[in-house]
DNA sequence: TAAAAAATGGTGCAAGTGCAACTTGTATAA
DNA sequence: TTATACAAGTTGCACTTGCACCATTTTTTA
């Protein structure tokens, strides 16, 4: 369940987009999404196409902080894009649905059961990614290398039950997420591999103490 | 708006109630919140009352990770609550209302006028707690102190557009906040007054360079 | 296919940080 | 009121980390 029109016609749809004035804007690959209205209170969903979030740094360094598919919504509560050091990048030729926040909320939508259906759609997905943030910060509230790299195996052997993990991106990906220095976490990840903790093969991390 | 109940009759809560099956918990004071079903999927909404989500560490240190007050919503999506480490204990007596999520999910939800209403309204209120967490999130994403306190003032000077920060609470858990060491962040306070970029008195911060 | 870019893996060093320990001040409770 | 707990403020020290820089391998792009 990630499609905010689950259970909608083609119908429907449409007639969602009247009811909440909503925008549609076409972007070519590598063009900036959205750069004008930055500052307005959104919700966006990606109707086609793959877009970014990036993070430029003061450095000129790029973190990827969040990939957009087809589906995915993002916006001004829901992902923290509303300063100068965040872009959105398309990467393809992609559509994004615009959505102001104050007509999404406006209650006499509450009549029409597309409204509704497409409400529930959003919570859920909402949820999830609260979910989601909720554990980043489990992670990054951990003040050493050390303690965030055990949270995070802790927290994939949750959720796999298995006593591997399959890094699903990269190394420095890894690092961009737990918020710390690529070359310092592979120093630890050496320390915990010296010391019989885990086992290392290309992108997939053995648990030995699970 | 951080009602749930926002715009409903007394008799759509009680509609509601049965809809959803939920379940009202009492509790004493210092009494945990629900421990045996914390790795049920569920919303819980403070019906009376006060409690304080907390995190116990491993050395026994407790942190207060929320405070939660009449109409706070927690739950395992919406707080990283599912793991031994953390815990809600009442401060008050308090009453706590309980939602199944995959009920509250249920779609022949969507007939009832007064379930539309206060999914709009947890959605309201999510979104505010989603956009509170991204905060946090860019925050606990810089890898100094330094950065961390300069991103902090960054956020609540956007915020309120004055060139001071009243602190809303502690200097303990402003490091709780920033996921940094207490003496370390006076450190680096007193770093910052040194060299004039801002003026700290008790709980007042005055931002010398806005 | 060749060239460029990015990922992986590593090291030395300086700077930053956590931690323990202590003092002083200020609420809170008995 | 006194005792107790907690917050504020500080310091030395050991350990951790970021950073710059390197070599090598893999992937992407032209």
């Amino acid at each position: 369940m990630n499609n905010p029109f689950a259970e909608l016609t083609p119908l429907q749809i449409h007639k969602l987009y009247q009811l909440l004035g909503v925008h549609i804007y076409k972007f070519h690959k590598n063009q900036e999404i959205l750069p004008t209205i930055k500052n307005e209170n959104i919700i966006a969903i990606i109707l086609e196409g793959l877009a970014q979030i990036i993070h430029v740094e003061y450095n000129g360094n790029i973190i990827i902080v969040e990939d957009l598919i087809k589906n995915s919504i993002f916006g001004t509560n829901i992902s923290a894009t509303s300063t100068e050091e965040y872009q959105i990048i398309a990467k393809q030729d992609t559509q994004v649905l615009v959505i102001d926040y104050q007509k999404l909320m406006y209650p006499t939508n509450l009549k029409y059961s597309y409204y509704n259906i497409f409400l529930k759609n959003l919570f859920e997905i909402i949820n999830l990614k609260f979910k989601e943030k909720n554990e980043r910060i489990k992670i990054l509230e951990k003040k050493q290398i050390r303690e965030k790299l055990l949270a995070y195996f802790e927290l994939e052997h949750k959720k796999s039950r298995l006593s591997y993990i399959y890094l699903p991106f990269t190394f420095r990906d890894l690092a961009d997420y737990l918020a710390v220095n690529r070359s310092a976490m592979f120093r630890e990840l050496k320390h915990l591999k010296d010391e019989g903790f885990i086992q290392i093969h290309d992108k997939k991390i053995t648990l030995l103490y699970k």
